[in-house]
DNA sequence: AAATAAATCTAAACTTGTTTAGAAATCGTT
DNA sequence: AACGATTTCTAAACAAGTTTAGATTTATTT
């Protein structure tokens, strides 16, 4: 037997005057629509007093408002996504906005049935999403047309849309050329197939650029493609096999810290000591723990607190100006951590 | 300019039904109320092709259920947190329930906001909850007593409620355990202080227990306190200045995973090498990059998936029993991981 | 003091579904 | 054919707010 909430009309009997006056008032519109000081005190200490709380549902359906903004990730046990959450949830909770995180676990029809849901309903007011999706199809709907809609991590290339995405060719770039630097000619990248996902073919766009620069031929033997719904014993199999070819490679760089992190239940299964082979090992992405991994990791880190504040900021941006001028499209520097 | 919903009216104009027919097949009552098969058919069908989905605010308001439930966590970028928020997820998407993952970033005020909006406000269903509440006072009220809570990983023995936590006692008293059998007689515990935390004072408990078990004196040297607010830096201040005191420890427990990731920093920064010194490494907790750390780390690896499928189904039964019978208490086992 | 203007407040409509109470249509029975 | 019993359906109330259009009350002007 739960006990009756308080409403608005409950307040307005006790104070002799209109629910729309309370309602009026407990929005901090009282001045606008004239209601005199006295007034507003004596409501706003009656709601006080009886532990008002609006209902969201019928405040949410009047207005078409939830003050409520949704966010989509594949994998919120990946540590890459749910840093972001937690700064983008930090941000919002700053504006007066609450965050409902969504995991999809790697499932485009899940993905777009929690789209549906939230975004067609209304049930928020905004999107901030890590797409699986591999077009934009499912986003050129014309109910979602026109919903605000920030792209973080990844961006469907096919359509236009706002997004908030680390600089993964940049930051390719860099790792590939440190590599290089420190004497490496052979570098194994590890990717994961099919990579529709603009992050990932950004990132080999870069690591091919970079050893262009530098006049080394890249190799079809150098790039080992694994599936994404099998990363450990893909990568097992083909790292495996790939050890024992040749040439010899120097460094072996993961494209994502899932692949990272097989890599190194590989090396730990087999024994693998890159330092004694003479070969380094990179990540795009950054483990905080990669700091005491015994293969020395070189990683490029991505700017996540950045990523969660411009994707909140951008999200509410969106949400105010209902005229949808034009794209916003934020690309964020990666730093190198390179570990000596 | 929005394209206008298909609301149940307009299904019921164009077939010339009412609304409530309409609404009545949809949410799968036709037999019951009594409706023709012909006649649910062609709501089924119109509806299908208008692409009607329902407010989801106006179903709330009206039914008071929102088929949603919240999940509070102290800091979703912790992998323990976020690896149930994962289970959880996976667990009541079966089921037809959508999840709300919100991270109160350790800040009880914010808790007790969150808590406010969601549960009092009947935004959600059910509410399972992480808290970093330190009394059941705030869940003692009137308004909350009814209200279907399930406490994940600490609960508050100052009330009664529904929890699902790991044996913390059993798997503490068992990692200690073995750290002796491995001829420890120093184990350097480290704990957060104040721990009110239930998870932790039992963690406390059954490392006490253990060293009493073979008759080897606990010592208040053997305690470190850090605090929570600054676990990195009291970690690094207290363990320095204790590595330099004798007796010599011969193991290092971590009672939590910020701990011990806080441990690998000095461990990293002063280059102490624990198996050089004979000392051994271990950790309440388990992440799965410690299979690759520099000092080997015994852990304590708590039963993530269970505590999310377990806790998602207690919620779930919770809410469809209201008479509140008696508390259900689940309490799973741990395991532990020895990496010899 | 009447007329006009300004300040303060309210009744009723509205948001979109669900549910209740009851109407209309069909059927079966004598 | 009349009656009640079933079957099938609907109008209206309801959930709890917000907003619109307009009503009162008070103040100002002549």
């Amino acid at each position: 037997m739960a006990i009756k909430k308080t409403l608005l009309e409950d307040i307005a009997k006790e104070l002799n005057v209109s629910k729309t006056l309370v309602s009026m008032v407990i929005n901090g519109k009282g001045d606008a629509y004239g209601i005199s000081k006295k007034t507003q005190e004596k409501v706003l200490s009656k709601a006080g007093e009886m532990e008002y709380t609006p209902n969201v549902f019928a405040r949410a359906l009047r207005t078409g408002k939830s003050h409520l903004i949704g966010l989509l990730v594949a994998d919120i046990s990946n540590p890459f996504y749910s840093n972001i959450a937690k700064h983008v949830e930090r941000e919002l909770a700053a504006k007066g906005y609450n965050l409902m995180i969504c995991s999809t676990d790697e499932n485009v029809e899940r993905e777009e049935k929690l789209i549906s849901l939230f975004a067609e309903q209304h049930m928020i007011d905004g999107l901030i999403i890590a797409t699986t999706n591999t077009s934009g199809e499912f986003f050129s709907k014309e109910r979602l047309r026109n919903f605000p809609i920030v792209f973080i991590d990844r961006y469907l290339p096919d359509i236009e849309s706002n997004y908030v995405v680390a600089n993964n060719y940049q930051g390719s770039y860099e790792l590939t050329d440190l590599l290089i630097h420190k004497g490496c000619k052979n570098i194994l990248a590890l990717n994961i197939t099919p990579s529709h996902i603009s992050s990932l073919t950004e990132r080999i766009k870069g690591y091919k650029d970079a050893l262009t620069k530098y006049d080394i031929p890249f190799k079809d033997d150098n790039l080992l493609e694994v599936s994404f719904n099998n990363i450990q014993k893909d990568v097992r199999e083909k790292l495996l096999k790939r050890l024992k070819q040749s040439p010899k490679i120097d460094a072996i760089y993961a494209l994502n810290n899932h692949i990272a992190t097989a890599c190194l239940h590989v090396f730990n299964e087999i024994g693998y000591d890159a330092k004694k082979e003479g070969v380094l090992f990179a990540s795009f992405d950054d483990i905080n723990l990669f700091d005491f991994v015994k293969p020395n990791v070189i990683s490029v880190s991505q700017p996540v607190e950045q990523i969660g504040v411009e994707a909140a900021n951008l999200a509410l941006h969106l949400i105010d100006s209902k005229n949808s001028e034009s794209f916003k499209k934020i690309v964020l520097a990666t730093s190198i951590i390179s570990r000596n």
